[in-house]
DNA sequence: AAAGTACTCAACCGCGATTGT
DNA sequence: TACAATCGCGGTTGAGTACTT
C-alpha cells in the first residue's frame, strides 16, 4: 500500500506551465492570495493543476522579486559556506539570499558551484547507518574505517572537503581560494566582492551562531545530571524539534570527526531514534571537552533564519 | 550537418511535519 | 486523541538546449 496521491494524476495536467496558466495564477494571488489553502485554489479558478504544483509554480517562479541565474560571487560565497556548515538545508539557505528560491540554489550547487569545488562527480552515496548484521563487521574494521574516508556518506565528504576542520567557515580555506581565484585578482580597493562577501559571512555567522548556541544550552541545561528527565529522557522536546533537523549533518561531522565507528550501528540495532544519538554525542561533548562541539555550535540560528526566511517569501 | 553527449533547470515525487476537525 | 488533509522540504527526473565529435 503505497501513500495516497494528493490529486488525480488523471485528469491533472503536467508538465511545464504555459503563459496562460502562468497569467492566471500569477492575477489570483496578486488579488486574493492563496486562501490558505493550494489544493483548492486550482480547481477555484480552473486550472488543471496539482495544488502543490501551483504552490511550487508561485514560489519558484511567479513571486514578486524572484531572481533567476546570475549567482555572484557573494552568493556562491554564502551559498558555499552554509552549505559546509549546515549541509543540504536549502530552505534555510535560501533564506539568506532573498529573491532566491530554494529550487534554484539546489540547482545552482548541483550544476556548477559542486563541481566547481570538488572537481569531479559525486560516488553514490553510501548508507547513513549500518545495518545490524554489519556492526560485528563494522567494528572488526574500525581503525579501517577511521583511516579511509571514502566510506563517509557523500554529502559528508563534500563538507569534509569544503570545510577546514578547525575553521567551519571555509573562507580561509584554499578551496575556498580556490573558488573564487578568478574573480579575486583585483585587491587594489577595500570594496571587491570578497570585502563585502566576508561580512555578510560574518553577520549571517553571528545570527546563526547566537540561537543555536541558545539551543544547545537549553538542551545542555535539561541534560545535566539533576534536571527531571523529560520523556526522552532529558532532553526538552520542544526544542529538540528544531535540533532534530541538525542531527543528519551532526552525524555527517561525527563521521568526518571519529570516523563510523559503532556509534550509528548501534544506535540502529537498538532501535534508538536520532534524538538518541544527538544525546550521545553531548554525552561525549561533555566527557571529551572537545572544541568541536563548540565550533557545531555555530551552525545554526533558527530564529533569525526563519525571519529572513518569512521576508522572503512575504505575501 | 548529423549524431552523440553533457548540462541546465523546471517540475515532479514522496515523506515527515503541521494543522484542522 | 485520532485521523485526515495539507504544507513544506529535499531528492530526483527528464525535456530542452548547448556543446563536442
Amino acid at each position: 500500500m503505497g501513500r495516497a496521491p494528493c490529486c488525480d494524476k488523471a485528469t491533472v495536467k503536467r508538465g511545464p506551465w504555459s503563459p496562460e496558466e502562468d497569467a492566471t495564477l500569477k492575477a489570483y494571488i496578486e488579488k486574493h492570495g492563496t486562501g490558505g489553502n493550494w489544493i483548492a485554489l486550482p480547481h477555484k479558478i480552473g486550472l488543471k493543476r496539482c495544488g502543490k504544483s501551483c504552490r511550487l509554480r508561485w514560489l519558484n517562479y511567479l513571486r514578486p522579486n524572484i531572481k533567476h541565474g546570475g549567482f555572484s560571487v557573494e552568493e556562491d560565497h554564502i551559498i558555499c559556506s552554509l552549505y559546509s556548515s549546515i549541509g543540504s538545508r536549502w530552505s534555510i539557505i535560501a533564506a539568506q539570499l532573498p529573491g532566491r528560491t530554494d529550487n534554484d540554489i539546489k540547482n545552482h550547487w548541483n550544476t556548477r558551484l559542486k563541481k566547481k569545488l570538488l572537481g569531479k562527480p559525486r560516488e553514490p552515496p553510501q548508507p547513513r547507518c549500518l545495518s545490524v548484521n554489519q556492526v560485528s563487521t563494522e567494528v572488526a574494521n574500525a581503525m579501517s574505517l577511521q583511516t579511509h574516508p571514502q566510506t563517509l556518506s557523500a554529502p559528508a565528504l563534500e563538507r569534509m572537503q569544503l570545510r577546514g576542520c578547525e575553521d567551519p567557515f571555509f573562507y580561509h580555506h584554499p578551496l575556498g581560494d580556490k573558488l573564487f581565484e578568478d574573480q579575486h585578482t583585483d585587491t587594489s580597493t577595500s570594496t571587491t566582492p570578497i570585502d563585502s562577501s566576508h561580512r555578510r559571512l560574518l553577520q549571517v555567522k553571528q545570527e546563526i551562531q547566537i540561537l543555536l548556541n541558545q539551543t544547545v544550552q537549553e538542551n545542555m541545561d535539561c541534560s545535566v545530571p539533576g534536571c527531571p528527565p523529560s520523556d526522552a529522557g532529558g532532553l526538552a522536546e520542544s526544542s529538540f524539534s528544531d535540533c532534530n533537523s541538525l542531527v543528519a549533518g551532526l552525524s555527517d561531522l561525527h563521521e568526518i570527526f571519529h570516523g563510523k565507528e559503532p556509534f550509528l550501528g548501534l544506535q540502529e540495532a537498538n532501535q534508538s531514534t536520532e534524538s538518541d544519538c544527538f544525546k550521545e554525542m553531548y554525552r561525549e561533548k561533555e566527557r571529551d571537552g572537545m572544541s568541536l562541539w563548540s565550533s557545531m555550535a555555530s551552525s545554526l540560528h533558527p530564529d533569525s533564519v526563519l525571519q529572513e526566511y518569512l521576508l522572503g517569501y512575504d505575501l
